[in-house]
DNA sequence: GTCTATACAATGATAGAC
DNA sequence: GTCTATCATTGTATAGAC
């Protein structure tokens, strides 16, 4: 499926069979943990998996902890820049946190084996994993919406509801939506789940007559 | 702490000192599942906490995933008595949908390291654990939901709105509070939030003017 | 029923050659 | 940078005494 060009032997291509040895390794572990979670992965295991041996794990990772810890950092890295750009997003209080909760949801759906390993990490035993603040990017979620809420509110377009219920009630929603994209168990739901939930939960939010 | 009655040799008082083995066995595997998490806990460290030996795992559970499904399989009976309970009760729909996750949020609140090595089993990876059918009491729990929504639209009480979604909503605004109930880095939620929230749902929902 | 002692496999991690 | 070979540890599970 390559197209062979002219030898150019001083720029090596990198395709995707030639990554680099790091890359083959996260993209491994990923897999690894997805399946087996973190405690019962194997390093061997996943060492094979990228094609390389054990050693080269600890050479770029030096441990286990490190291999996970990157893994972790490329996730939070992804949902910030996410985050960032739905701050700068325009249109009304209610469009732009669907629109937020949509971005996330495709962005968990396009990652669904990392978000996987980043999901279980949270929520997994306190023993299991490394220390890893894995509430941050709740926090920066969370304010991101209530900052959203609040100008609904100055602005008349929601009810003067309290601000932080508001918030939990769009991460339920978010929260559902993507555990049922996640887990293998759930049917998967349709495409238009996330803005058909919020929007059911905003009806009773809005400060304007239905219909 | 305890009454120190006439001497009655012939009936073995149940003290928590001197439970049987195997419910000992049963509390200490949960505490250091819920701890370790079920893949990186060892037997050794469960026969420890419950005072006696390994050999006595293997012969009370057969295996550490025996002990793991009689543990899962007390939650289920639990979480099944409860909803069987639900069923019954009189009200309003509303009302009987705010008390049953009120009920399943408070059995949460009294099992926590239970309910936590549930929630991960449920959640964890497919090699983790053992095979058991999770998803038997989300299934039982919608359809309980989605009885009392189609009774409370049948009687006028809300709009002719998705049944489907009524219930995911009410089971997402559950799953959130439980979430934070159970996750020791979230700070506790107040009393009264799975009833604020799902209120707040539904007052998008109830066929009713504001007010 | 519960113990001591042990079999046996697999793990995370390292040393040192190349 | 990547390999071969190896170490020390820990895991599940069992055999047999009592």
């Amino acid at each position: 499926m390559e197209t062979p060009g002219i030898s150019a032997p001083s720029v090596p291509a990198a395709t995707e069979q030639d990554e680099h040895v790091r890359t083959r390794l996260l993209n491994a572990a990923v897999r690894v943990f997805d399946r087996k979670g973190y405690a019962a992965a194997s390093v061997r295991e996943v060492a094979e998996m990228a094609g390389v041996t054990k050693p080269a794990v600890y050479y770029h990772f030096g441990s286990k902890e490190g291999l996970l810890l990157a893994i972790l950092h490329q996730a939070e890295r992804q949902l910030s820049h996410t985050l960032e750009q739905a701050d700068l997003r325009p249109g009304s209080a209610r469009e732009r946190i669907v629109a937020l909760c949509e971005d996330v949801y495709a962005l968990f759906g396009q990652h669904v084996p990392l978000a996987r390993v980043a999901h279980a990490v949270f929520l997994g035993p306190p023993d299991g994993a490394p220390p890893f603040d894995v509430t941050v990017f709740e926090v920066k979620f969370r304010r991101s919406i209530e900052r959203m809420v609040e100008a609904g509110i100055a602005s008349g377009e929601f009810l003067p509801v309290a601000t932080e219920d508001v918030a939990l009630g769009v991460m339920a929603m978010l929260e559902l939506c993507n555990e049922r994209q996640l887990h293998p168990a759930f049917e998967p739901v349709g495409p238009g789940v996330v803005r058909r939930l919020i929007s059911l939960f905003f009806d009773g939010v809005m400060n304007a007559p239905r219909g």
